[in-house]
DNA sequence: AGAGGTGGCGCG
DNA sequence: AAAGCGCGCCACCTCT
């Protein structure tokens, strides 16, 4: 007897009828699909249909649980699940199935003791002769039907597994592995003869990446085409593994082959990105990509796993190959370049399916050939040339941050007790908690137990129903400092909140980043973000094989705009720092996107809405608004611009300007916002409807968002949808537009003859930095100003009819920090920065 | 010790 | 009736 209707081992049990339910279905059943609870009748039976749809034998199934008590009363913990494991072990005992389908988080941990559902889903754990494989929970899905696509394709995955089945016509070829001169000789006349290669490049993992001094490359595999024959071919050339032949070689190696691949004229990798500044860096040939897979799966849905893993399980039925590289140079070679090989080739299967998708949608088509691939190769050169850390200024600058955040940190510990006090937290294990000022058990203690401090706020609720923990964030902080005698332990909470924040996540890594040539590396991402714009991080996780703790990047996106922080980025010896920031972009693009007759009407009079805004908000005439009120109505446009309710107003006016509204006043001021722009609601309510309808939205120039969340039972994650309906259409195309203006800036460059003397440094979503050689300086403004400028170019590359004015404003200096915005005149005027003393 | 989840905050 | 959107990183806590 396997089951126990009196278990009484997890408080499951308690509140339910339905102790204990057995599993059910065939005794001698191969697979096994487990649920977190005993289903119900209508959610079995929508489980069956979704498997039966993915092509699983419903008559091989076993059903059964990872929790045996029907509750949804209870919040199961994973204390919970391991205790009624005993039930569900014995039940796989009995069945001996070979494959497992585990559905859930719970699931998940009950049939292979991980946690992580979205870690873990999609890939096959090996467990003694069982498969199990972990995918989400229909519940997940039901919920949020954006994961539908994906749980789809998963259960499609686990059916071709557990029918046995060779994925339909992926058959794999076998490459020519290169271990001789003549091997070599006969690589080169094969890749000289080829109209497409997709490549793929297997690194150790270092730091610093491709700049660090320890970065190798262990081999280079590459899927072709040729040209005269149409033949597929594949090569595997190792490199710097202890098997290789060219172990010593391997640079030697690259520079013989790299610049033949470059020149062939299709050519393709999957986040080539990646590849493509490696090989730069060790070869000293830039391969332009002409396609990449990642950024075309990206555009087409921009909600789908965009890995060349899971993209081939899902695309291509083949099973996850060459996982668990922990450390490619201890691995046997085959087995390196098997799995390095297997990337190419079936990420040129992947390549042939998107390309036909993409063709079938000419407007994304167009936004991939003309936007995105250009872009990811101006990104590849803007991420290989890095940006010039100003490391003297960091060596000052750190001990004085260090020094404040201390002087700071004493006077908060005139405030602390003597440890022996008995009220001293404790953390479980009923030892003494260490003194930490940062929002620990310790702080919330000294603040809200020992000084008294009233709990404003609080974090979320626990699992078991428990209020959550106390907030000390800054805005709660804020309010316990807004009372006739604040406790002066809170503005000094207050400040110290800062200079933590620099130390921790600027001051402290910067030191740690820069290469040889005082250069910091970013990542930027084309796919990182479901609007169309850059994420800057580290390189990803999935391109390096190793442990990915040790990745480092700086994220230049959310560098603080304190020129104490962002001065410390700077151009380098002998260069300008330039910087040209589209003006209030996103509020022209809405103003366009909502033909909003007031708002266009202000701009074309060359208007600024944030002014006019920050006018009503103070009751101010426009000449008597300081730059900081200004800066202030920006939350208020850009929230009212994308739905933001009245509720969510009275905070940021409080937090913003100390000013406190009634409910009725913020209900009328946002009502005056939309009477003063009264097209604004006919738009939110047209990007309803459609988004309704159609379940996508799209930009002016046909970026599409999908939101199949529009259609979940939940009227919260609708109404969610509805706001991204309505706010992405004009993030992305504010996008695209800088990432258009980056493009024809470089072209320009090329025209000019200035490549070598102007980089691009990055952008920051509506900013573009660049450097330039100080004697051209002024003319790269001018094109940077020019080329975001132009909506001409918009126009041939989309046929965008941009009606509202993009202005691009200048700003120039040594450093990113103290640059100083130039009038437009200024900017065309020659003699500007030789009147600034910028020039050398 | 490492991983996941959450809160908080940097940027646009 | 009520409702900003989009990111990445750090620190903490909990759990294994």
């Amino acid at each position: 007897m396997i089951y126990d209707s009196a278990c009484t081992k997890c408080k499951l049990h308690r509140g339910t009828e339905s102790v204990c339910d057995p599993g059910f279905g065939q005794a001698q059943a191969d697979i096994m699909v487990v649920s977190k609870m005993p289903n119900g009748d209508r959610y079995q039976a929508a489980l069956e249909e979704d498997l039966a749809q993915a092509g699983v034998d419903l008559g091989r199934i076993y059903w059964a649980s990872a929790l045996k008590c029907r509750n949804f009363d209870a919040n199961a913990s994973n204390a919970d699940v391991k205790a009624c494991k005993p039930y569900l072990d014995a039940e796989i005992e009995k069945v001996q199935p070979r494959y497992i389908l585990s559905l859930g988080n719970e699931a998940l941990l009950a049939t292979t003791g991980h946690s992580g559902i979205t870690k873990w889903r999609g890939k096959p754990v090996e467990l003694g002769n069982m498969t199990i494989f972990p995918t989400i929970s229909p519940a997940a899905v039901l919920a949020r039907p954006q994961n539908r696509p994906g749980y789809q394709a998963d259960l499609k995955f686990f059916a071709t597994m557990a029918n046995g089945q060779q994925a339909e016509g992926v058959k794999v070829i076998t490459p020519d592995t290169i271990l001789s001169n003549d091997d070599l000789r006969l690589l080169k006349v094969r890749l000289k003869d080829a109209k497409l290669v997709y490549f793929d490049i297997e690194t150790n993992i270092v730091p610093l990446q491709e700049f660090d001094p320890r970065a190798r490359v262990i081999s280079m595999c590459g899927t072709y085409v040729s040209a005269s024959t149409g033949e597929v071919g594949g090569f595997r050339i190792p490199l710097y593994h202890p098997e290789s032949p060219w172990r010593t070689q391997w640079r030697s190696m690259l520079r013989h082959v790299v610049p033949i691949m470059a020149k062939i004229p299709i050519r393709i990798a999957h986040n080539g990105k990646f590849d493509c500044r490696w090989l730069r860096k060790h070869s000293g040939v830039h391969i332009t990509l002409t396609f990449d897979t990642m950024i075309g799966v990206h555009l087409l849905d921009e909600n789908v796993q965009k890995g060349l893993k899971p993209q081939g399980t899902m695309r291509l039925g083949v099973a996850p190959w060459g996982v668990d590289t922990k450390d490619l140079l201890s691995m046997p070679i085959e087995e390196v370049l098997e799995y390095n090989f297997l990337d190419t080739f079936y990420g040129y299967l992947i390549y042939l399916q998107v390309r036909e998708e993409l063709i079938a949608q000419p407007r994304l088509l167009r936004i991939m050939m003309k936007l995105l691939m250009p872009a990811s190769n101006n990104l590849t050169t803007a991420e290989g040339n890095g940006v010039w850390l100003d490391v003297e200024r960091l060596a000052e600058r750190t001990p004085i941050a260090q020094a404040k955040l201390d002087e700071i940190e004493n006077k908060v510990r005139a405030y602390i007790p003597d440890p022996s006090i008995e009220t001293w937290p404790t953390n479980k294990a009923g030892k003494k908690v260490e003194v930490n000022l940062n929002a620990s058990i310790f702080a919330k203690w000294l603040l809200f137990d020992h000084l008294g401090l009233p709990v404003l706020a609080r974090g979320k609720e626990k699992p078991d129903g428990r209020p959550g923990d106390p907030s000390m964030a800054e805005g709660v902080l804020l309010l316990l400092n807004d009372v006739p005698k604040p406790h002066p332990v809170v503005q000094t909470m207050l400040d110290r909140i800062e200079w933590q924040k620099a130390m921790s996540s600027f001051f402290g890594p910067y030191s740690g980043l820069y290469d040889e040539n005082q250069k910091v590396h970013t990542s930027f991402k084309l796919t990182g973000t479901v609007t169309g714009r850059l994420s800057s991080g580290k390189e990803d996780a999935s391109k390096l094989s190793g442990r990915t703790s040790s990745i480092r990047g700086v994220n230049l996106q959310q560098v603080p705009r304190d020129p104490f922080i962002r001065g410390l980025f700077g151009a380098s010896p002998g260069r300008t720092w330039i910087e040209a920031d589209f003006s209030q972009v996103e509020l022209r693009v809405a103003a366009f996107c909502a033909k909003e007759r007031t708002m266009i009407s202000l701009y074309q009079q060359g208007a600024d809405i944030h002014m006019v805004t920050a006018m009503r908000m103070t009751g101010k005439a426009a000449k008597n608004i300081t730059k900081e009120e200004r800066k202030k109505a920006k939350p208020v446009n850009f929230g009212f611009l994308y739905g933001m309710g009245w509720l969510k107003f009275i905070v940021t006016a409080f937090n913003n300007y100390g000013v406190k509204f009634s409910e009725a006043e913020a209900k009328a001021y946002r009502k005056a916002y939309f009477d003063l722009y009264p097209d604004l609601l006919a738009w939110h309510e047209r990007q309803r409807r459609l988004v309704h309808y159609n379940a996508r939205v799209q930009s002016p120039i046909g970026r599409v968002r999908h939101l199949p969340d529009i259609n979940s039972p939940d009227p919260k994650v609708r109404a969610e949808a509805e706001r991204q309906a309505i706010n992405s259409p004009v993030q992305g195309l504010a996008s695209d537009m800088a990432l258009a203006g980056m493009n024809l800036f470089v072209e320009r460059l090329t025209t000019e003859g200035l490549s070598d003397k102007v980089s691009v440094l990055g952008l920051v979503h509506d900013a573009i930095n660049i450097e330039a050689d100080d004697d051209v300086a002024g003319r790269a403004m001018v094109l940077l100003k020019e080329s975001m400028e132009d909506m001409d170019n918009m126009r041939r590359l989309f046929g965008l009819d941009m009606t509202v004015p993009i202005v691009a404003d200048v700003k120039v200096g040594r450093h990113w920090g103290d640059s100083v915005e130039l009038t437009e005149e200024q900017v065309y005027d020659f003699t500007t920065l030789d009147k600034m003393g910028l020039v050398a």
